[in-house]
DNA sequence: GATATTTAAAATGTATGACATTTGAATTTG
DNA sequence: CAAATTCAAATGTCATACATTTTAAATATC
């Protein structure tokens, strides 16, 4: 055994793109301020511009920074919102790592969760949009709005749990079983009538959080066993 | 308004990538296999190798396929694990854009549900992996083999929870309160001592899912505020 | 004949130079 | 002053050459 250890040949590809995801992380670039143009950053690592490109490519793909051409284009700093939460777990429902059933039965046991916190954070700025949203459900019975008008009260809850990472995590459920349901578009009215959130935005204005709980909960519990049920007879009709 | 629709003139690259991915959610490249070399895909495809190259640099960004070198190198299609949620959590939590606070408010909320799924899917095969990791929590006080030993019993009920996207989400907030108590190293016998698990392990393996509930609600409740606390202590040294 | 060693081949990785395209801003023109 | 034009800076694409890595086959060595 030799004193020495392997030099480790790293990609400089990787090496780059790793220096910048690094800076970007330690704040180094701010939202919406760009990276060095292409031949600044050659001139700063020494590479080809080759590295440099696929580097940033990468950023790009890792959703970290978004390029645009042009005169006054180049890398900018994305916003890291949770929207990288929602795409991941979208790519791996279409990738058939995820069904159907397990969303419905995750959203089933998380969603009433949220809507007690909500409950509990609820203000009267809060209260006013949700009363909003109930008055406007029945706007519209055709797709794809009557499944947004539907559906933004779940919105309005997600967000005011005040815990970004739950109100991502249901946002993107939230997202899935509304495209199903698009997909399918069932008639609206008869399987989710206007008014069926009123009890629950109720209970969520009086700050009443185990009645939002419970009433969230059963409510989900209705309307998801009729859409796996749908899901269910599609994917019958297409064995048949 | 003329009847004409703007050509919307797509990158190539991003057209090869959005082709390759299609592929790859189609089913049509399994885990394991190669997509074609890049010589391949430039007569494919009919574009440079630049274009070819950032593509599936994108797609490995996006962690869907990985590149290997050498003479039976390629770009390999990943087995797409749920290891994809876990690190975009950790990039928002490491861009401050998401708090610590938030991670256990929202662990506390939802694994006390999980534990609760595993009690009612528990086998005796299950059973007895979990009366294994408890008896092993005491094999190591060093770090960081002790921070894996005495969160074994988490991932072993995340696993049997049969619900493939709860288990990924609470594997990911697992796998981030373990990395902050790494970094402070508290002694691990005062904040975590071993068989803190007994109790809600028996309630999994009798099946009785409320109580296993419960007693995993107190255990987090105690532990994750200590945690909470040991961080916020750390946060003011920095500050004077 | 078994075992090292060498060689060859196939794939990705990097460098370089040329040209294309996009886009905003400076400049000209009416 | 406003509209049109030109210009410049940035990214996007193409083509070619060579470097590196890795495996497998060919070859030499014992």
């Amino acid at each position: 055994m030799t004193p020495f250890k392997p030099v480790k040949q790293v990609k400089a590809s990787e090496e780059v793109f790793n220096q910048l995801k690094s800076a970007i992380f330690k704040g180094q670039y701010l939202a919406g301020e760009k990276l060095p143009s292409e031949r600044e950053l050659i001139a700063t690592f020494c590479v080809s511009r080759t590295v440099v490109r696929e580097s940033i490519k990468a950023l790009e793909a890792s959703g970290l920074v978004q390029i645009k051409q042009g005169a006054t284009g180049g890398a900018f700093i994305k916003e890291l919102t949770f929207e990288r939460l929602t795409s991941a777990t979208k790519d791996l429902f279409f990738m058939n790592q995820m069904t159907f059933s397990e969303i419905c039965e995750a959203r089933l046991n998380i969603e009433p969760m949220v809507a007690r916190l909500a409950a509990e954070n609820c203000t009267e700025e809060c209260a006013e949009k949700l009363r909003l949203a109930c008055s406007k459900e029945n706007d519209s019975l055709e797709y794809p709005e009557t499944v947004m008008l539907r559906s933004h009260v779940h919105y309005l809850l997600a967000d005011m749990c005040n815990n970004r990472y739950l109100t991502a995590i249901v946002k993107s459920m939230i997202q899935l079983v509304g495209r199903i349901t698009e997909e399918f578009q069932p008639n609206t009215d008869e399987i989710h009538p206007a008014g069926l959130h009123d009890v629950i935005v109720e209970a969520v204005i009086a700050g009443d959080g185990a009645k939002a709980e419970r009433e969230m909960y059963l409510h989900l519990k209705t309307f998801l066993t009729i859409t796996q049920e749908i899901e269910r007879q599609y994917r019958e009709s297409l064995a048949s």
